[in-house]
DNA sequence: CATTTCATGTTAGTTACTACCAATCTGGTA
DNA sequence: TACCAGATTGGTAGTAACTAACATGAAATG
């Protein structure tokens, strides 16, 4: 039993996971995705419909894929516990998207970051593929609560770890709306902070914003 | 041409589309929404499929009606405009969930509250419900900024509207959780409140939390 | 080279949902 | 009463997202 089943099968699977996923998005920007068959999307990339399914359990897989997750939640664990609640999931969301849309300062969006802006694009507008997304934050939220390991017997503890969880998702979900209607010519974290610090700001009252902004 | 299309017919349309909701609720709930066809559904309630559709336009929508939506967009605008949002918004939230579930002080769950915890329940454990509930939640957080009817000319307001608006309903979705998960026991206001009270307190920091806790 | 494992293809089936047409029923009118 | 217009329902056929079961070819292991 082999613990890495050969660098070459990997490889290939990798390689078709993507090949498949980039003429799906594509497929699905031109013509939308409820106008497209999943049959179509396989015959575009040259195999068949069960092969489509074998790496993408559902036809939304082929857009929703989250690399943010595991990100997210390692940061958590990187963010001193005497921070109060949503600056720890804050800095460990605003971190993330760091990471995952690295830049360097003065550049446009990049290759990959117009790919995920391409699924953003269908994420939002998408029905399905929003109510989907939507549900991954639910996910991911579970996650954020465990990483922060507070204490869990406490069931008002976990319940607040929760609000504050759900409530930085939010805000963030609807930071990255805004980035995609900017068409990412604003750098994800910034805006990620902005969305923070504004019901961050709010919550308090009137009593100084934070210097974020 | 009547303009109220005969009493008669419109309550015994209202009248179908809750046997048909009845029963689809009771028969997810008993043989779990996954494993149970709108075929069965109709059947149970003694009708075609095609019925069933006609009444309501998906599956999901047999336990997703959102009698809640109108509620909250009406009472953002009984909210003071001075106040801030996220205290403007939770506001409406808790007023509308006082609304809804209006009970004695002291009893238990009522009968309509039985019917929709159990369609909560639903929703929370089933993926495809849980996703679309979500989405709906993601219409509403549009309804409300709209509501508030904030200067709508200036992005960055109608952005910080959007924050709160989304982090007070994902903060309201983890209290409806927290209700359903003990059954109804506590009064649905006091949890949402709550869940409120805790962000709003945690982003403020430690100086004096709010009273509602 | 033999064997086992894995990726892919084929076929047939289930189920949510739609479009279209026919039958039936209801509310009001001549 | 007889009748008409509109609304409600039913039946049939079709699309498309999946699933299960089996066969085949290529790749990794011994």
């Amino acid at each position: 039993m082999p613990d890495q089943p050969s660098k070459l099968r990997t490889r290939r699977r990798t390689e078709t996971r993507r090949t498949i996923q980039e003429h799906a998005v594509r497929l699905f920007t031109e013509r939308g995705y409820d106008a497209t068959t999943v049959a179509e999307v396989a015959e575009t990339a040259g195999m068949s419909p069960m092969t489509v399914y074998r790496h993408f359990p559902t036809k939304e897989d082929l857009v929703l894929v989250d690399e943010y997750g595991a990100l997210v939640a390692e940061r958590i664990l990187a963010q001193p516990a005497t921070q109060p609640l949503v600056r720890r999931i804050g800095n460990a969301l605003v971190d993330s998207a760091t990471a995952l849309t690295g830049r360097e300062h003065g550049e446009g969006p990049s290759v990959g970051e117009e790919f995920l802006l391409a699924r953003l694009r269908l994420m939002i507008s998408t029905q399905a593929l929003r109510a989907r997304h939507l549900d991954n934050h639910y996910v991911l939220q579970q996650a954020i609560v465990d990483a922060l390991g507070d204490d869990t017997t406490d069931p008002d503890t976990v319940f607040r770890a929760q609000v504050a969880a759900s409530a930085c998702l939010a805000a963030m979900h609807t930071a990255l709306v805004r980035w995609v209607e900017d068409d990412g010519r604003t750098e994800l974290p910034t805006v990620i902070a902005k969305a923070l610090a504004a019901f961050g700001a709010d919550t308090v009252g009137v009593e100084g914003g934070d210097p974020l902004t």
